[in-house]
DNA sequence: CGTTCCATTGACCGAAATCAAGTCCTGTGG
DNA sequence: CCACAGGACTTGATTTCGGTCAATGGAACG
């Protein structure tokens, strides 16, 4: 009973290029099944090498490494429509987790199948590169968040970025997006403490411009919220989705 | 006069996925010609449009981004074999510029021939994909290294992966190789200010362990900086040479 | 009800930023 | 040939942002 790649519920979704009828045939004959795993399950696990890649399809998650010294960096935070699973897929090794924060729908390929995807259907291989070239550019800008945006910048701008992010794939009701990560993720994510991530939310709550609390992130004034975090308002660009 | 694939100076070095003459011969025709461009060039300017893509055959640069607030992030150092543009390529507009150090000598590759390289070569469109990939995860570690890592472990951590990366291009000379970056511009990549790069460096300097003047950064005792960098020193994965 | 996990808050401390000179070097023009 | 101006690098003094420590509260859970 997996989903039908025709009625992905994220296809039509405007970031996302559309594809066409018979591409939706085709991706839906690279994908082998689905998977759903509960909160906590780790899908990828770093030095690994898993003979599968995914697409999320439903359910959020993180992708971290340990540093040696047993701290812990958040690289993003994954969300529907992320392609994960590509380093191994290439390269041969995962060099970092993926782990299910909520529970998660994953859309399943085969590994092995991406070179005959590239042989075969240059156009898709074409998409995939193009989504590592949309990953590169936003750890880009993550490395820029984390080097010259001080805490309350950086809060401000991964708030604003992953309100903008699930709205794009639907998940907005009234300003607010559900987001079940702790305070110790984004901690993790942006390179705070845990403390200091505490009193930086507690004061956007205070300015009355971003409130996240019980898996829940309300952003109530999104003009100022991105003025603060240096964020320009464009237009997502689109890209594409496996 | 330009360097011919065959004779490619780097495409024998290890980190480089050897290549067979036929390849060499493809790549040779994907490449339209030679730039040479003097210290201080943009090469490629954020929110531009290029019409080309580049492989470094020479010299060192910086990729970098301009916040809003004036400020700069150096995302990463440019060196020989790294492969540049790929975003204008497929996404249309750079998100980031780069710069020439010092001089450089690039490989030209026609942006609208990418597009053809998926459809008849997809060898090299996968090689391409898998230089994404390898960028990605790069940058994944920058950004372990920003959140992660204090001052001491920054410095250490930027100063070994450059002596690795220069010395696996064949720049190195007796634990030295050439660096003709400011201190500035490292301090920008690492998210640290000018004074305090200056101190640390000095620290590096006075405990006989890295000694970076005049251009030249001499790598005193490998070992014991990697430990202090955190870093795991594996033998340095291949990667493809386009 | 303990236990555990997460969020919250206050007190204190320290690493790194900022500020402020001063030293070299190199290139340039008188 | 020398004066000087601009860049990059150094170094010390001071400030501050954010980290660490410590304690408390609340909710979920067995």
């Amino acid at each position: 009973m997996t989903t039908d790649c025709q009625d992905c519920p994220l296809r039509n979704r405007d970031i996302f290029n559309p594809m066409s009828k018979e591409e939706l045939t085709f991706t839906q004959g690279f994908k082998t099944g689905e998977l759903v795993v509960d909160p906590g399950t780790t899908i990828l696990l770093e030095g690994s090498n898993s003979p599968q890649v995914y697409t999320v399809l439903k359910g959020m998650g993180t992708r971290y490494t340990t540093l040696e010294n047993g701290r812990r960096q958040v690289i993003n935070f994954i969300f529907p429509g992320d392609f994960i699973g590509l380093q191994a897929g290439l390269m041969g090794e995962m060099k970092h987790s993926v782990e299910a924060t909520t529970s998660m729908t994953l859309c399943v390929f085969r590994r092995s199948e991406i070179f005959r995807l590239f042989e075969q259907y240059p156009a898709r291989a074409y998409d995939l590169t193009w989504i590592a070239a949309v990953e590169e550019h936003f750890l880009g800008e993550t490395i820029a968040s984390l080097g010259q945006r001080d805490a309350s910048q950086r809060i401000a701008w991964a708030l604003v970025r992953i309100y903008l992010r699930l709205r794009a794939v639907g998940l907005e009701e009234g300003h607010t997006v559900p987001l079940a990560y702790r305070q110790q993720d984004l901690a993790d994510a942006l390179g705070l403490s845990l403390v200091h991530t505490n009193k930086r939310l507690k004061a956007l709550r205070d300015a009355g411009l971003a409130d996240w609390q019980n898996g829940l992130l309300s952003i109530t004034d999104l003009d100022t919220l991105a003025e603060r975090a240096l964020i320009d308002l464009e237009k997502p660009e689109r890209r594409p989705l496996i």
